[in-house]
DNA sequence: AGTATTTGTTGTTGACTGCAACATATGACG
DNA sequence: CGTCATATGTTGCAGTCAACAACAAATACT
């Protein structure tokens, strides 16, 4: 009776087989042979187990064209394992379920009082979710630690143990990740970032925040407070009580989440809107500038109302990022906007669950 | 013959067993059962194995004072694999030997001309290694990515591909880190910051640098040229092309590495020199308060001669640091000094090998 | 001196993966 | 239309591994 010797390959075998067909599709026998790199045999065996437990299904293999015996078709059974996702927002609750493969099970949305406790905004999200799902994730914008939301100027907590709430209201465990981190694994696993090795993403909300993710996978400390990144020493006061963060200084000029109406100005020909986005895109440029040389990324996707301030100011954006990092590592930057919009975090939460469900299934 | 699949599994427990005696120093084979929660025969079977290749030796036990038969002692053998290490200096290569468990088996250096190409460094280094060691390692000041040196303040060199040339010097594979990565895994794995989870270690040599290490290993990225944060919009003109570069703004207070001079002059009461030590704290500060914002460190060690520095000026660090980062974010900071002094870098590249050694053997 | 306790040792067992041989299903070719 | 080449699924077997249980050994305690 060798259990966790020897079983233990078996169940990392099933994870990573099951992993294979959940992030790259259907996928052949042969395939899956050739990606796993285990015996033909082997592949057979784990298949046939996990057709058992309902998590895959073949089909018999047609034709490609090509000389052989065709493969077996292996698809995996969405309803079998599921992520509960939902995204606490400042206005709203968005809820998701995805199934295995990515497919979107159930969707909901309640919304918010403004100005809600974080044992509120617990309360709506365990009444989406109501146990939906082998893992449940949060996407909170603010600075996400552990489980905890130490600051978020969207929501105006700091300090809220919002794990503990959600365990609280929903009796299970719940994974916290800030919104700005699950939309860049949303962005590198389902968007087209996945080439990125380091990828930091922009989350413009009532606060601004970043996420880093490292080859997809988010890591501890991912969570970046971009809005206080202090770019005006002595500059204007913020709510958080520094001096010239990059969300004081932006905020001075008057917009932040309308940002259509300022574009609009500036396209007009008004000049103090012209101005006011010049000098928010070249701040920033500066914070992102720092960051930069502090993460070393080689991709920020601009998302929420930075996507139409990068769009419409990408040159101060630019030439403020010039002047305050290396030529290296200004080099084998991209940047970009994001191609799965308002799901992102959604799609990245849920992502998040799949993962830590894979590695807990090894 | 299963092997890449059940022979994984003695290969990870080899390593396993190996690596907890190298970091641990030696250990009974109750000790290790725990430690690795294998049972006592695969414990018994795997030491046996390593024994015969040499790798450990057993003793018979002595008693322990409790009762019970008292449990056979096992020690790694600091000769059965080992590491070289070599730092390069602006002025001298330095190399060290080290044998599991961390002995120092040899060491040496060799001076070298200032201004020395890239090239020469690595003749140098490779006459001192001479195919010693398992794993060579090399830590080089500056900003490190996928074995180039991007750019070295301290060495005057800018993409210079040095494991390339470590390479083609001595006929075999380099992992190359720099010189503050190092130091900071050196720390973390022997000196007193195992603690950490986030550790940044600056290292003030002729520029400024800092490594970051998520518990106690060097990633992709983790090389960060604080030097070449800008402090001062406008600032003074740096060597890099950027303005207000800390290192720019540092070196108009005229020390770097002399930085004993100024503390002195400072403490005899020279008001100029308290200035210039008060405002270079300052502007370090605000440095870190930009990396702590983007990589959220939970302690910081001043290497080199930042050592000085923040003994001698932790006041106007500190405020500078409050200035520019959320509370949260700085309650949880540690500000110490670094415990293994000169040896850091030399210690932490040969952890970086062992790392990589013990990865290659899984 | 005898008992309890802890640990090393040994033989056995259940499990897993890889391999090789065979069976099966397709395309290519005359 | 039949044969051959090719690619893949299937099956029985072999080699390896870790856990378990029972036994032996070595110590402390009474």
């Amino acid at each position: 009776m060798a259990r966790p010797g020897t079983e233990e390959l078996r169940r990392r075998n099933r994870a990573a087989l099951l992993e294979q067909l959940h992030r790259h599709g259907p996928q052949t026998r042969a395939e899956l042979t050739e990606a796993l790199g285990l015996n033909r045999s082997t592949i057979a065996t784990i298949a046939a187990d996990l057709a058992e437990s309902g998590h895959i299904q073949e089909t018999t293999g047609r034709s490609t064209g090509s000389a052989g015996r065709p493969s077996t078709l292996v698809a995996c059974v969405p309803k079998a394992e599921s992520v509960a996702a939902v995204e606490i927002r400042a206005d709203r609750v968005r809820f998701a379920l995805y199934g295995l493969g990515g497919e979107v099970l159930e969707r909901a949305e309640t919304p918010l009082l403004t100005g809600v406790e974080a044992s509120a905004a617990a309360a709506a999200a365990a009444a989406l979710v109501e146990g939906a799902g082998a893992e449940a994730v949060a996407a909170v914008p603010g600075l996400v630690d552990a489980g905890e939301v130490a600051h978020s100027t969207e929501l105006g907590w700091a300090g809220s143990d919002v794990a503990a709430d959600l365990a609280d209201a929903t009796g299970r465990e719940w994974l916290v990740v800030d919104t700005a981190t699950a939309a860049a694994v949303g962005e590198w696993t389902r968007g087209d970032a996945f080439e990125a090795t380091k990828l930091l993403y922009l989350h413009g909300g009532r606060g601004v925040t970043a996420g880093l993710v490292v080859e997809g996978r988010s890591q501890r400390g991912g969570s970046i407070q971009l809005g206080h990144i202090v770019v005006e020493p002595n500059g204007q006061e913020c709510a958080c009580g520094l001096r010239g963060c990059l969300e004081a200084e932006m905020e001075a000029f008057g917009y932040a989440e309308d940002i259509e109406r300022a574009t609009m100005a500036a396209g007009m020909g008004d000049a103090s809107a012209k101005d006011g986005l010049r000098r928010s895109g070249q701040d920033l440029g500066r914070a992102l500038g720092a960051v930069v040389t502090a993460t070393g990324p080689d991709e920020i996707l601009f998302g929420g109302w930075l996507r139409e301030l990068y769009l419409s100011a990408a040159a101060p954006v630019r030439s403020a990022l010039a002047e305050t990092t290396l030529p290296h590592l200004r080099s084998r930057l991209r940047l970009r906007t994001p191609v799965l919009g308002q799901e992102g975090p959604l799609i990245g939460a849920a992502e998040t669950g799949f993962a830590a469900l894979f590695d807990r299934m090894r």
